[in-house]
DNA sequence: AACATAATCAACCGCCGCCAG
DNA sequence: ACTGGCGGCGGTTGATTATGT
């Protein structure tokens, strides 16, 4: 028994893309989005596995893509984001526009994992080269940021500084001595806030300009200030890093005039 | 020039969590 | 509450390219 694959095996193309599959691909998604993966093959006239298809376009044809070497920046992101999050590619692709968590990894491989060994570090533990032990650090904090942020209420906050004499400003802390980070100061902050009367979100982002309401919303606007409206029921995603400003990518409107807004970092 | 070895990276594989039925 | 399908993730593989001898 066991679980049935993912799709048939045979009579399906494997190994590198060719040009016309590409085309295929790109001008399926391009008219009907991405999604639908298991059907997708079929559909877009591929001999190719739903996930082999997805994995085409998330790590090469998405159009979003910034290919090209790594800058020293985002080595020292990718370095400082390991040493917090461990091997979940995906959670640092994430704060890395265009780069997907399949070229981070191999990049982590293959260059930084010898940068590292260069610098007396090892890359497992972030700690002096030898050392084989898994920090504490390192797991208390990949920890409550991977497994236990669903189940924290109202508030998650995580900061990770390499200033020993630095404080935290959020709602989860270190308890262990910082270990002697090597990249820059970085500053991991998620949170979800949900609406009080008492509650400010411009203390805890940067809001986003008050266009995104119309007039009758601004009407009803229950914090304003410098320009920017916040409304009793907002609900508040947001995120830091590093000195990054953090913005608004979104705003939506649910059903019960809720405003929902999603923030991104690493916007200018 | 020929071969061996190392480095790179696209692609595959299997597992897991989420969610609709 | 249970089950199966689906999408997503991380580890690994293997083909290709670069470099060294």
């Amino acid at each position: 028994m066991g679980r049935s694959p993912c799709c048939e095996k045979e009579h399906m193309n494997k190994g590198a893309w060719t040009k016309e599959e590409d085309r295929r691909l790109i001008e399926h998604i391009n008219r009907h989005g991405e999604g639908g993966w298991r059907s997708l093959p079929k559909a877009a006239g591929l001999l190719r596995c739903g996930k082999s298809c997805r994995l085409r376009w998330i790590n090469y044809l998405r159009p979003d893509l910034k290919r090209g070497n790594f800058t020293e920046e985002e080595d020292e992101l990718i370095i400082s984001l390991h040493s917090i999050l461990g091997n979940k590619w995906s959670l640092i692709a994430a704060r890395l526009p265009g780069r997907t968590d399949n070229e981070i990894k191999n990049y982590w491989n293959t260059h930084i994992k010898r940068k590292l060994y260069s610098r007396g570090i090892d890359p497992l533990t972030h700690g002096p080269s030898g050392d084989t032990r898994v920090s504490n650090r390192v797991k208390t904090t990949a920890d409550k940021t991977v497994s236990d942020s669903v189940k924290v209420p109202s508030m998650i906050g995580i900061d990770y500084v390499d200033e020993s004499n630095a404080s935290s400003n959020s709602g989860v802390t270190m308890a262990e001595e910082p270990a002697k980070a090597t990249g820059p100061r970085i500053n991991l902050e998620l949170s979800i806030g949900l609406p009080r009367e008492d509650h400010q979100p411009q203390d805890i982002c940067f809001a986003a300009d008050a266009k995104d309401f119309d007039a009758d919303q601004m009407k009803q606007s229950k914090y304003q200030a410098d320009g920017k409206s916040f409304r009793k029921k907002d609900v508040c995603l947001c995120s830091h890093l590093g000195s990054q400003i953090c913005t608004c990518s979104s705003t939506t409107v649910t059903s019960d005039s809720s405003i929902i807004r999603f923030y991104i970092p690493f916007c200018s």
